[in-house]
DNA sequence: CATTTTACATGTAAAATCTATGTAAAATCC
DNA sequence: GGATTTTACATAGATTTTACATGTAAAATG
């Protein structure tokens, strides 16, 4: 989900459009006030954010982002008019992750968000991990799809985050029950199947995330 | 090690000297051709790009380097003078990994040349196996043909990793049957060859890499 | 020497068989 | 009582077998 912040009705439409014609879920806002009681419902992958705005400005609405926990992850790409705004946020030391000058082809918008969700996807520092619309904190111990909380039991957790943590890479059924159950098994079990049955149907839309490499086992991420 | 080609001296220059002021090896090529002869010598870990160039241009470039097995991986920051969208999105999708609009801030460029070694210093290498354009990486249990990816079962990946393995090395159908098979087998069996040709199928372009030598058995990568 | 024959080796399509996985439901464990 | 594991079975998909076509080196023949 990607939130778009801009006063200009017919531009915040523009951009809506175009995002949601791309393939992205999109939503716009006219000023701060809106967005962040948005924001406490559905925190979005991406945050499109104008400069000039009528009561709190952009600059002020990221480090607002910046400051909470929650969305201190959220990568911003701001919209600026003047080169002066532009000097703002040049250097990107206000915290932005990327900015495009108006006025912009929608092209370029597009390939900057791609480029800057496919950057935030790969970067994992604070320790959570995320992949796509699906997120993992392993500090809360809280998993979220497009925004919105799953309750996972003990070893579904364990056992999402073992494969997330290394995304691309295949692990065997045998591999997983050392790493996450700590068994060091001989014989048959299907226990692996049965939770990797129990997490994709919980992940709903991103259970299909979890691929099944026949012959292998099981991995997430493979084409990264 | 970081590499500018860039053909205007006195920005050459400046990128070079920021960089090495900010702790960075770095060197620059006015040219296509300097900064390929230099290429291989040493290849370097980030790669800065002007997309306006003598000879050959900047796009070219990128794709000469993501064609190559040994910099496919090299980051790439394109920089450019015309802000039409057009050179941006074509930077963009011929994958470059970010570019910057000039005039650019000296700490605006070394920001995202940071921010682009970060992302690539996670992602290195973990010992995929290389033979033209074709990949075949064993943790990931993927296999790419000129950066597709191609399904492979269970047998015809660990046929190719075997063949890969052991490039330039023949191996006759029985050895074949015990390192991938485990079979300690006698007798007649075709299953080998049917394997064979499921895999030259599938590898397309690339299926003619495993070559037959007759009367022994096959081999991948002849020539080396 | 050119060619034909012979004897196998290999390629290939399709049928037959087998197996890994998905899945529901029951049993067992904290 | 929920979480976890085991069991049991259907089935998609992988693997192997079969059967025949084609390729090819070397011997036999003209």
């Amino acid at each position: 989900m990607i939130y778009c912040v801009e006063d200009d009705g017919s531009i915040r439409e523009l951009i809506v459009y175009a995002l949601k014609s791309n393939g992205f879920d999109a939503m716009g806002f006219a000023d701060g006030k809106e967005f962040f009681s948005r924001l406490k419902e559905q925190t979005p992958s991406l945050v499109l954010l104008d400069i000039m705005l009528p009561g709190e400005d952009g600059i002020s609405i990221l480090r607002h982002l910046r400051s909470n926990p929650d969305t201190r992850k959220v990568p911003v790409i701001m919209l600026t008019a003047k080169s002066s705004e532009f000097d703002k946020v040049t250097g990107l030391d206000s915290g932005a992750d990327d900015y495009v000058t108006k006025p912009f082809g929608v092209m370029e918008l597009i390939s900057r968000v791609r480029a800057v969700l496919r950057r935030s996807e790969q970067s994992y520092d604070s320790g959570e991990l995320v992949m796509d619309q699906l997120h993992l904190n392993p500090q809360k111990h809280i998993v979220t799809v497009k925004g919105k909380e799953v309750v996972l039991t003990f070893k579904e957790f364990e056992l999402l985050k073992c494969l997330m943590e290394n995304k691309g890479i295949v692990f065997t059924r045998d591999k997983l029950l050392e790493t996450v159950w700590g068994y060091d098994f001989e014989g048959e079990t299907r226990t692996v199947d049965v939770h990797v049955r129990t997490l994709r149907q919980k992940l709903g839309e991103c259970g299909n995330l979890i691929e099944t490499v026949r012959g292998v086992g099981y991995r997430i991420g493979g084409n990264q």
